[in-house]
RNA sequence: GGAGGGGUAGCGAAGUUGGCCAAACGCGGCGGACUGUAAAUCCGCUCCUUCGGGUUCGGCGGUUCGAAUCCGUCCCCCUCCA
């Protein structure tokens, strides 16, 4: 089976010019291909995950990938996918986050080998163009009609559109039209709002280079945009976007959030995001009809993308702490920094002495509304300390509670958690 | 400006012949059971408390042994007429 096959078969496949040519290419051929990326922020997130392996896959069979950092690009704003006008960044501020891209992509191909990667930013050749060279060499390629036409643009004209945004369907077209010519790319790949952006930058490669028959013929492709059953967006918990720095989402969120996968999804995911192979996938698709409750499929999806994107140290971290927390593990074996990311983005306490009534430190703590509710969660059970279950209102925290001489873990209900620390004083 | 209706706990909504009202019921929220860290379902709780009680039904004041319920007044909202 060639790539192009498992790439149809896995769902990859969106929207692509001359379908034949680009099979024939994808299969027998050594394509140099690129996908950009613009720094629109400090980090790319799981949305961008998708092209990313989509690239790494296609490395996997031969083909080179070039990874392309929109530092000039991101200076002006693309409108593809947005119903509004952009703020514009600092040039320094866009500097930085490319920066930051440039080194996130970094981790994620391989530039070794024959068909190593590359990573390039457009800013080294969009950045020193002169205004009078865009429109001569570029511009007059470009009927404004054509440029009306595209759906990103379109769909702004009532709104309203800037003629900055606008010009972006140009500068991107430049981008491809610069490595069709530099470095032998002839294939641009992309999430599906990329469509008119990737025409039409093969529609300025066919104008400037195609009178020439001896060239090859460039292809533009895009991949489905990722969605959920539920009809919700993908890559968001409660608003929360799943970035790929761990700073900014530990892996521990990630494989939670993967994890947590919609059933209905989970498979289609896993074709998506992970190297598994069709046999692999039938067992799969068979666990999951048959034991769903073993979450196999989920374990999986979440096991793949989180060691993929974070290494598989991360990942062992991000099972330990699940573990723990979810799966009648012991909080107390957790490591220093399994805690610091588990309890990431939960709320904790300083003690302001040594020893406190239970329902008190819950009321102090935040974790209880007031003494009343405090001691009806108590008897109810819903309160445990260092994972195990507290029902006695009676009870006096201090000191022989805290793990590592540092901190108690609170919990209430089945998964709410707080962190008391220590009183210094 | 005139006539009428109304303001009740997070929301909606009962209660207004004065006591049985800390206030029905529904939703939401929070727990628990079940479970797959799911969905559905079921159960409990949902003003505060030193568990004696305390403070609530737009605000203030009054009548009364006793008021969300009666009276006065002020504020706000809605409908109709001008």
């Amino acid at each position: 089976m060639g790539i192009w096959e498992e790439l149809e078969e896995r769902g990859l496949v969106n929207q692509v010019t001359e379908r034949e040519g680009l099979k024939d290419q994808m299969n027998n051929g050594q394509l140099r291909f690129y996908c950009g990326f613009d720094p629109t922020g400090d980090s790319l997130h799981i949305g961008h995950l998708l092209t990313i392996i989509l690239m790494r896959r296609m490395q996997l069979h031969g083909h080179q990938p070039i990874a392309l950092v929109g530092g000039g690009t991101g200076m002006i704003g693309d409108p593809s996918g947005r119903n509004a006008e952009r703020s514009l960044n600092e040039p320094e501020i866009v500097e930085g986050f490319s920066q930051k891209i440039r080194t996130q992509l970094e981790k994620y191909l391989d530039f070794d080998g024959a068909h190593g990667a590359e990573i390039v930013n457009n800013h080294d050749w969009l950045g020193s163009m002169t205004l009078i060279s865009f429109l001569r060499d570029f511009g007059k390629h470009f009927s404004v009609n054509y440029m009306l036409a595209k759906e990103s643009v379109e769909s702004r004209i009532q709104e309203g559109i800037s003629f900055t945004e606008f010009s972006y369907q140009i500068m991107q077209s430049i981008d491809f039209y610069y490595l069709y010519k530099n470095h032998q790319c002839t294939l641009q790949i992309g999430g599906s709002d990329q469509w008119g952006n990737i025409t039409a930058g093969l529609e300025l490669i066919r104008r400037l280079e195609y009178e020439d028959e001896e060239k090859s013929p460039a292809y533009g492709m895009t991949i489905p945009l990722v969605t959920k059953a539920d009809g919700t967006k993908f890559g968001k918990t409660a608003g929360y976007a799943i970035w790929l720095d761990p700073e900014k989402t530990s892996p521990y969120e990630m494989y939670q959030f993967l994890l947590n996968t919609d059933d209905r999804d989970v498979l289609k995911f896993i074709r998506y995001f992970t190297f598994i192979d069709q046999e692999e996938m039938k067992e799969l698709e068979e666990k999951m009809q048959t034991e769903p409750e073993k979450r196999e499929v989920h374990r999986r999806l979440a096991q793949e993308i989180t060691s993929f994107v974070h290494g598989w140290e991360a990942l062992n971290q991000a099972e330990n702490i699940t573990k723990a927390l979810f799966g009648g593990g012991e909080l107390t074996a957790l490591t220093a920094d399994e805690i610091a990311q588990g309890f990431k983005d939960v709320p904790s306490y300083t003690m302001v002495t040594e020893e406190q009534n239970l329902v008190d430190l819950l009321v102090q703590a935040g974790i209880a509304g007031s003494k009343r509710q405090a001691r009806e969660d108590v008897q109810n059970g819903a309160v445990y300390i260092n994972g195990e279950r507290e029902q006695n209102t009676d009870k006096t925290v201090g000191n022989n509670d805290l793990i590592d001489d540092q901190f108690i873990i609170m919990r209430r209900g089945k998964k709410k958690y707080f962190l008391i620390l220590k009183n210094n004083g």
